[in-house]
Formats: structure tokens, C-alpha cells, sequence
DNA sequence: CTTGACTCCCAAAACGTTTTGGAGAATCTT
DNA sequence: AAGATTCTCCAAAACGTTTTGGGAGTCAAG
């Protein structure tokens, strides 16, 4: 309700001695910076946001595209992971803006309004795929962003991402040691790069215990997707004993399968991403996950490092992966 | 890169006259405005928004704040939501900034600080409680808002419900109707309206079918939740036949709870949000779902018009609850 | 008594828009 | 041909902060 001018004129003071002494500036006296307090509080000031923006030359603001376009935006946890990230770039004075993007706009197009309209001093940009346009439009920009998962890019940016390369090779590879021989992998659209990232650790898998490569079906990511992909392994001859699957959702799809065939009980299969709903599908669903704690909080620390002007090499964190060993994954190798 | 004055310049034309044509004014002639608009283009030109925010004494800005202390966010297509509104918010110029509550401070301290500092134009309340204290602040400051969800405030607010006292008589009274009369009720904690207003509508129609109202389990609104009041409904001497669950993602816990004892496959169970995962539950879970397409475009739309300045009473929408029926509630009803 | 250092304060200039209230020229009316 | 009207355009004033570049005092040292 109050502004500063009010504020001083309230005070005797000038408005740039109320204005440094709520910033804790050392040239205003102990006395002064305590009166002001003081009022401030009463009459509850706030600086206007939006002219401190426009005098600093900052917009406080982090925005994050949502794609809107396949099947989804994102694992169901996702949101926890926003709010994560918000609630600590908050810290810093900084929000978190959603930027869906409209049919008919492309995900450049949003990264461009809202870099060009200098409505942001950073952005997060989520499901990379392997060759991102908008990576390649923010560095040509020079604007910090932080991803969710790497890309090709061949300039280093900074990135959060989960080491699925070698999470679903040892998941294969264990498979293969507990008597396994058909493996199948259910993967999602290989232009992701999360989602190419997991393919090659189970081909890396298969190759290196001389099995062949056949048994992979590609579907959305999604429950429904993970369905129509096993039925399609479930139809071959020679059905796989063991599924690999890109995602926990597309896992709940193929358990879903597997209860429609014959013997598909006795099927084991592993997903990624550690649902909460995966303690409560029948069989509970074994996954994998990426290690570390509070995933938002490492996002907004690596934007605000990028804000700061840190070179990317030193913003990027790979995390391992570890099991959740649950059910799903402890059927017989020979049963099928 | 570029400013008003910077194109101006480069035009030889005042400020005033660039901006006014940019944004269509009739006072600049058409042979002007397109010499205007074609310059703006070619440089990029985009207005500074900190710069119009000020000027226009508008955040462009909306809040939603993010609940994140007892156990969750929301249902998981909650985002969609999100996604949706912001869309249709951004085609109004406005942004969705998201606004989770850090440890420590209240939801209201959240309110306080966008409000009063005028970072937003409008605020978006979700999972409200029966008594909710940001809907008393809010009205209180005469700031826009909508909420997601009733309450129990004299005044009338806007808001976007479903009918859940209707949806869960109807669901209770069709177990009924199938012969049921042990019907049991997953509930969620009773301070959220919706949790409440769903209990109560169970409640009406055991009453209303001269039945008791002992079978009633409260639990946090996350499948662990549902899972353990779904196990103390059973341990019960006389067990229900059949349960009617707060929500889906209670019901798949206490779809896990039904496995778990001895005929408990024999026991009916609705839930209600219609997540996807539902439809790859085993059983697959029958649930109910708002009527209604678009929840995020709706609102968006009673935002704006909030904004607007429409009074209260017009921005309110409740609507109808239908089932989605899928296997879980056809267990019969002698079984258990 | 001067000099310099230090303390506490302030006027004024940004930041980049939008909007107000005309001004000058051209066109129309009578 | 004088006055009224319409077209185009513009200078200047906001909007509410932060920051720059001092300006008075006071005090101690020279």
C-alpha cells in the first residue's frame, strides 16, 4: 500500500536514505536504519517488484517450458521437483515462472519471448532431446539455463541428469547373471535423450554378453505406451523372459500386459524412476532411481551458480543409479 | 537488444509515436505504423517488461501457491492443470508464477509477500481447506483470486469445484442398489474440503439407506494413506463389501490392502480423479471424474475475469461428477 | 586554524515503458 | 477565406526503485 516516497515523507527522510537503510547500506546511522525499520514494518512496505526490476536490470524470474506436444510433461513427480527448485530459488529472490507451451508455437518460440522480452534471467528447460533447438538458441543468446537431461550439443552446458547408460546396463547385465537369455527392453522415443541414454546401456548389455539386439519395441512414455510395447515383445516367437523398461510409467503398461498373456506372471520386468505408485502395482514394480537428494534444490543451485557467471563445465552433474529392488524383478529366468 | 528509444532513433521518430504504433493506435498513420512494424521486427524488438509492468502498474503476473507441507502437492495430473491455465493465461499476457511454501512459513506468509510486494495481479488457490485463512487475506485485500476447491467463507470467492457430496451419494447409493450394506468410506483428512464434502456425501446415503456410519477410515491422501485405512477397515469384526475412496491414489493403496487378505478380491472399490494409471490397476479401479474438459482453460478464464472485476457470484462453477466405470466396483456384494 | 578523515544524509539521474495534453499541418465546412 | 475538424506526430510526465556523486557537519591530527 506504501511506497517509498510516502514512506520517507513520513519519516523526515529522504527517499534514498529510507531505501539504504532497508538494504543494510553501513552509510546510514545504527538509529536511522533502526526508525525506518520500525515504520517499515508498520505500515507493512514491501518494495515494488516490478521497479526494482526495472532499476536493477533483473526480471527475478526463472522460467520453465513445459512440453505440452507427445504424450506428457513429464514423470508425476515432476511437480515435487519444481517445487523444490522454486522454493529455493525463492530464497534468492527469485520465482519460478511455467511457460506450457500453446498449440500451434513451437518450445523455441517460448525461450524466445521470454529471453528477447528480457522477462527472465535464466531458464530451466526440461526432457531434452538429443539435438535441442532451444539449447542451441540459448547459447547463441548467452542466457544461463540449466536442463534436465543432456543433449549432443557440442558446447558444454550446464545439466542435471541421471546416468541411464549405466543404470540399464547393470540392470541387464543382472538380469543376464540371474539365468536370463531374452532380455527385452521397452524403450520411449529415442529422439529424447534420456530415453536413447537407457536404450544404448541395454544394447551395450546385450552386446557384450553376444545376445542379439531384437527384443526392443519403442512406445510413448506412458502407461499406454509401455502396454501396446509389450504386447508387441510379448507376440514373438521367442518371447523374452526379462523386460528393461525406459520408464516406471511404461512399466505399469507392460505389467498390465503381462497379466493379459499367458505366463506373463512370469515375466520379470524392471522400470526407472521409482514411483510411489510402484509400491502398490501388483506385483510391487522393481525400478531404479537417480541418486541424490532434493532434486530441485540442486537445480535451483546450479541456475543460480549459472546466473553468477560459473562456465558450464563446472555446472554438470551426473548421477549414478541405483536399484529399488521391489518384486517384479525376481521371476525365473527359464519360466516364458 | 534493443529499446524504444534506440528504434526511435534509428526511425527518426519519437518514442511516442514507435510505441503507439506497435500497439495499433489510430493516431498514427498506416504508412507510418508498418514502416514502424517492419523495423521492429527485423531488430527483434520486444517491450521490456519490467519497463511496461511498471508504467501499466500491472504484474502481469499470477500466483499459485503449492502446498507442501502434510503429504503431497495434488493428484499428479494436477500439472496438467497448471499447464493448461498458464497457456490460456499467457495468451491474456499474463505469466503462471508457481509459488510453493518454504519450512518454516505459512501459506499465508506466501500470499503476504506476492500481495503486498504487487508481484501478481491475481492469485490461484489450490487444495483449500474448510477454514483457509488465504482466502480470508485475500478477500480482506480485494486482490483476484480463484480457488480450486469450496470453502466455508461467508463471503462468497470464486471458484472451480466438483460435486463430491453428489458424486459419493451416488456412488454409495449404487453400491446400495447392488446389494451392498457394509459400504465402507476411505476418507482424507477432514480439514480439506474436498475431503470433507466427499465424507459427507457418503454419509448422506448410508444414512439416508438406514445404514451406520462406523465404516469410515482416514488416512493422508497418497496410496500409503489409503492403504493402512483400508487395513483398518477390514480388521473390523464385520467387514465392508464394498469401499468408496477419497481419491484414486487411495484406492490403489487400498487396492494393495484388499491383495493382501484373505478374499479380499472379492471386495468392491471406486475412487475418484480418473488417473490414468487407474486403467492399468489390477483390478482396473472404476473411479469418478469432474464433468467438464479443459480445468486449466476454466481457469484461466475466471481468473481473467476476476481481474476483470466481475463480482464473486458470477465466477463460481460446480460441476456434475460421472462415473467411470471400469472392474473394481462389480465385486458382488454377498462375498466377504 | 587548517587539513583530512569520517559519519550521516540527500538531490538527481537513471531504468524503459505508456499516457497525457497538446501542436502543427492538412482538409473540410460554411 | 475564416473557422472548425481531422490527421499525424511529439515533449514531457509519470511509474517506484536503486545508485551515483557529492554535501554538510564533527572530530582528531597536524
Amino acid at each position: 500500500m506504501a511506497n517509498l516516497k510516502q514512506l520517507a515523507q513520513s519519516l523526515g527522510l529522504s527517499i534514498t536514505t529510507v531505501s539504504r537503510a532497508l538494504d543494510g547500506y553501513a552509510d546510514v546511522s545504527a538509529a536511522t536504519r533502526e526508525r525506518v525499520r520500525e515504520a517499515a514494518d508498520k505500515v507493512g512496505y514491501r518494495p515494488n517488484a516490478s521497479a526494482r526490476r526495472l532499476r536493477r536490470q533483473r526480471a527475478e524470474l526463472v522460467a520453465v517450458t513445459l512440453p505440452s506436444d507427445p504424450g506428457h510433461i513429464g514423470p508425476p513427480h515432476f511437480l515435487d521437483m519444481l517445487s523444490g527448485c522454486a522454493e529455493h530459488l525463492a530464497a534468492a529472490g527469485l520465482n519460478l515462472v511455467i511457460a506450457p507451451v500453446p498449440r500451434g508455437e513451437s518450445e523455441l518460440d517460448i525461450c524466445r519471448r521470454f529471453v528477447d522480452g528480457r522477462r527472465v534471467d535464466a531458464m530451466l528447460l526440461v526432457r531434452t532431446k538429443r539435438k535441442d533447438e532451444r539449447v542451441e538458441f540459448l547459447q547463441s543468446r548467452g542466457i544461463p539455463f540449466v536442463t534436465n537431461g543432456r543433449t549432443e550439443s557440442l558446447l558444454p552446458h550446464p545439466y542435471i541428469d541421471g546416468d541411464g547408460f549405466a543404470g540399464f546396463r547393470a540392470a541387464t547385465l543382472r538380469f543376464h547373471a540371474a539365468g536370463h537369455r531374452r532380455i527385452g527392453h521397452i524403450a520411449g522415443p529415442q529422439e529424447y535423450y534420456f530415453a536413447y541414454d537407457r536404450c544404448r546401456g541395454w544394447r551395450a548389455a546385450m552386446e557384450e554378453c553376444g545376445l542379439a539386439t531384437d527384443l526392443c519395441a519403442e512406445g510413448a512414455p506412458l502407461e499406454q505406451g509401455g502396454y501396446l510395447a509389450a504386447l508387441e515383445l510379448l507376440r514373438q516367437p521367442s518371447r523374452p523372459t526379462a523386460l528393461v523398461c525406459a520408464t516406471d510409467e511404461m512399466a505399469i503398461g507392460a505389467l498390465r500386459a503381462l497379466r493379459e498373456v499367458d505366463g506373463g506372471n512370469q515375466i520379470s520386468i524392471v522400470g526407472h524412476d521409482d514411483l510411489p505408485m510402484g509400491a502398490f502395482t501388483s506385483p510391487p514394480l522393481s525400478t531404479m532411481r537417480m541418486t541424490g537428494e532434493n532434486l530441485g534444490a540442486s537445480f535451483a543451485s546450479l541456475l543460480l551458480r549459472a546466473i553468477g557467471g560459473e562456465p558450464a563445465e563446472e555446472l554438470q552433474e551426473l548421477h549414478a543409479i541405483e536399484f529399488v529392488d521391489r518384486d517384479s524383478h525376481r521371476r525365473p529366468a527359464k519360466a516364458a
